[in-house]
This record gives structure tokens, C-alpha cells and sequence, in this order.
DNA sequence: AGCTCATTTTAGAATAAGCTAAAAATATTT
DNA sequence: AAATATTTTTAGCTTATTCTAAAATGAGCT
């Protein structure tokens, strides 16, 4: 049966998808009421609905995933988020760091009409501004095989295809450092001192960048 | 100081608003439940919540109507949802009878940003698909003079310049009938006894409307 | 002025979502 | 395996929004 959700229990599916990889009870409370900036004691009563309305998998002490169903639904968050993105950046001119906020509230409209006009109208789009793959209507996309840049090895080198991190204030780092989706990297050197790596951007400028900024660029 | 208003109060500001005609105290607790669809309990609870916030003024017993403040909060949201309803339309070529659920839920995104790249990318319109004007950034607009048709006399004539009931049957029908906002009428006849009118639609096509239809198709 | 009736407000309860503090369960260390 | 630390859950409370039923108010009529 299709289920009315509110827009938090969206927001909680949409964490518990993000938070897992394969389909163990793997997400914990603490980790879970981190995400969503709540306390671990709001987590457990909200699992306890989604539990009750059959969106999520969930044992007491053991952890939560979501269901079949679950995942359903949080892809269809997610899908509705990516295309608004790609909306606001190609259309509006908005700057990739400006769309996050704004796509965090367009994505629980609920239209199905106008989720499949929008992808028409932006032409079928595969891919948001930041790389990241939009699920189609039955959910299914495809994840261009891919690496955080700190496990690429010195001498190789890849196209920037993803960053994982939506802040602002990383994506108007990444701007200004002159990185964004299709530049191509080559890894020059890992300084294992503190794991920062030297890279040269289109063959051309050459940076340094921190670790904590390579975890957050995917190559492929 | 700016307001953070939810999404039911804001939607008491817009429903109080449409009730108003002048800036009296008048809009009267049992029509404003009507208008939204609950109980005269509630809206006593609700109001007296918007009046602590300044946002209505509002006397026990005498009715209620939007502050200053309040129009203004009312305007944007109204400038929203006309504003999303144009695009509806005209870029995802939704018809005019699809439109207000969406828009409905659309209005209360919040972004000023937003608003007014949207707003930009329509090429600043001026009036929305139902034919009503588009409040700019400052809440101010131009009224076109108009009324509706069961007040003008046989033998006269006016353009459609918008019609005043959202609901999708009567927007369907006024569709099937080949009215639509531009459409030139000539009323022919009243008929007294049950108020319905004879008319033409852009010198062509001869139809009778009943007095419920007329009253809610706006000329100029 | 007093009665009746419709309208409006108050009181009390329900649901959704969150919080703090305390209790229970699990995991880690010795 | 016991002791300690960490994680998770429960219990009880809070705020926003809604409801039903009961009480208060205002308006119209005699």
C-alpha cells in the first residue's frame, strides 16, 4: 500500500538510506541522530513509527535499515532532490553551492505529474551538479564505478566525477581551487606525513589538497 | 522584525487575506473555518496565535483580518504560488486545471533567491493562468478593473481576464465549453427566471452558462 | 428587557515530533 | 568473568496543531 509520510519521516528514510551500503542492520541510533542533528532518544521513538508503518527493518540494540518498501520511497526523495538541482543550476543559474538548502525543501513536494514533467522538461538528466546518479521513476540508476580521491595511488590519475559533501563552504573551496565535475587529476605525489596530495588540474595548475578534501572527491 | 511563520499559518494569512475585502475587522470566524476546511474551535486557537505574533488584528467576538505585517507575509506567499503556477504551464505544460494542488504545496518554499530567479525566468509576469495578478517583490500589483458576468447587461460584451473558482470540475468544464482567459464574450440574453445567461464566445460559438458559472468568469 | 438562536470562545484531549534524565542492554577492558 | 564504558531505550514533559463538547457572547424578535 503507498504510504503517507510526513516530511520528517521522509528526512529520517532519506538518512537511514544514506547511512547504509548493503542491506544489513547496520545504521546505528547514535550515528542516525547525528545525521539528523536530533538526540539518540527522538531516533529511537521515530524508528519505533517507521517501524510500526513497515518503511524500515529494525531490531531494539541492533541497529535499523529500511525495507523494500523504505528504499522505495527514499529514492524517490533522492530523485526528486537531484532533479531540482539540476533545475536550479541549469535553469536558474543558481551556483552548485547554492542549491542543497533549497532542493532540501522542493524535494518533498508531492506531485508524481510533476516530478516526470520536470525530468522532461531538463531532458532526462542522469546525473545532479554534483555527479551524483538521479534514480529513474522505478528507482533504478546507474553509479559510475568510482574512488575517493585519497585511495588513488601517486602517477595515476581520473576525471572528477562526484563530491560527496554538500557544504557550502567546500563547494565555494572547490570553485575557487578551480575543481569541479569532468576536471580531470592527475595525483603527482601523497605526502604521507599528513595525507595531503599534490595534484595537477586539466594538465594545467597544479595545487596541493588537504585529506580531508581528497575524501570528499570522486574520481573515476 | 521578519516573521517565521508555518506552513498552516501561513496559510490562515492568505485565507484571511482572500476573505477581506477592505481593511475592517470582518472576516468572521465560522467562514474562515469553512475556508479551511476545520472547525470554528480551531481557528479561535489559531488566530489568537497570529495575533500574539501581530501578524492579524483581531477583537473576540468582532472577526479578524491581516495586520499590515500580515498582508505583506500573505502577498509573498500569494506571489509564490502564482508565480509556480506560470511555470506549471507554461514550461511543464501542465493545464490550467492542474495547477493549484501543486502550487498549493509549492508556495511555501522558501528562498527569496528563488522567487526571484523564478520570476526572472518567466520574464517577470504579470498575471497568472487563472488570470490574476502577480504581486511583485514589494507585494504591489495591478488590479485589471473587471466583474464578473452575471452583472453585465444583454447586448454588451467583455474579454475573460480571469475566473474566480480553482476547483478542477469547473475549470474542466470551462474548458470543454472553449472558455478561457483572452476569450471575447457577447452577452446576448439573461434569462430571469434562474439567472443563466446566452452568450457568444469570440463571435463563433453560442452556449447558455448557468448563473453559478457566470458569477464566478471575470471581464473586462 | 428578556428569550432564543447562531456564533464564537474556552476547556480538555489527541497526535506528531522533539527534549532531558534515568534505566537497560551491549561492548570493551582488565 | 566481572567491572566499566558506551549505546540505546524508556519515561515523562513540551510545543504545535487539531478535534469535540461545553460555556459564553452577541443579535434578532417579541
Amino acid at each position: 500500500m503507498k504510504q503517507l509520510l510526513s516530511l520528517v519521516e521522509e528526512n529520517y528514510l532519506k538518512a537511514i538510506y544514506h547511512l547504509s551500503q548493503n542491506g544489513e542492520l547496520e545504521v546505528a541510533t547514535n550515528a542516525l541522530a547525528e545525521e539528523m542533528h536530533t538526540t539518540p532518544a527522538s531516533v529511537s521513538d521515530m524508528i519505533k513509527r517507521l517501524s510500526k508503518k513497515e518503511v524500515v527493518k529494525y531490531q531494539k540494540y541492533k541497529g535499523v535499515n529500511v525495507s523494500e518498501e523504505g528504499r522505495q520511497i527514499a529514492l524517490k526523495v533522492i530523485r526528486k532532490h537531484r532533479l531540482w538541482e539540476v533545475f536550479l543550476v541549469e535553469k536558474l543559474g543558481f551556483n552548485w553551492d547554492q542549491v542543497h538548502e533549497v532542493a532540501e525543501q522542493l524535494e518533498h513536494i508531492k506531485s508524481p505529474l510533476l516530478t516526470r514533467r520536470l525530468d522532461e522538461f531538463l531532458g532526462f538528466p542522469k546525473y545532479d551538479p554534483h555527479g551524483d546518479p538521479i534514480p529513474d521513476e522505478q528507482g533504478q540508476f546507474t553509479e559510475t564505478p568510482k574512488e575517493p580521491l585519497h585511495k588513488w595511488p601517486a602517477g595515476s590519475s581520473g576525471t572528477v566525477v562526484a563530491v560527496q559533501n554538500s557544504e557550502t563552504a567546500f563547494l565555494k573551496y572547490l570553485d575557487k581551487a578551480g575543481i569541479r565535475i569532468g576536471t580531470k587529476i592527475s595525483i603527482d605525489e601523497v605526502i604521507e606525513f599528513d595525507g595531503s596530495i599534490d595534484i595537477t588540474l586539466d594538465q594545467k595548475k597544479n595545487i596541493t589538497v588537504s585529506k580531508i578534501v581528497a575524501e570528499n572527491i570522486w574520481l573515476s
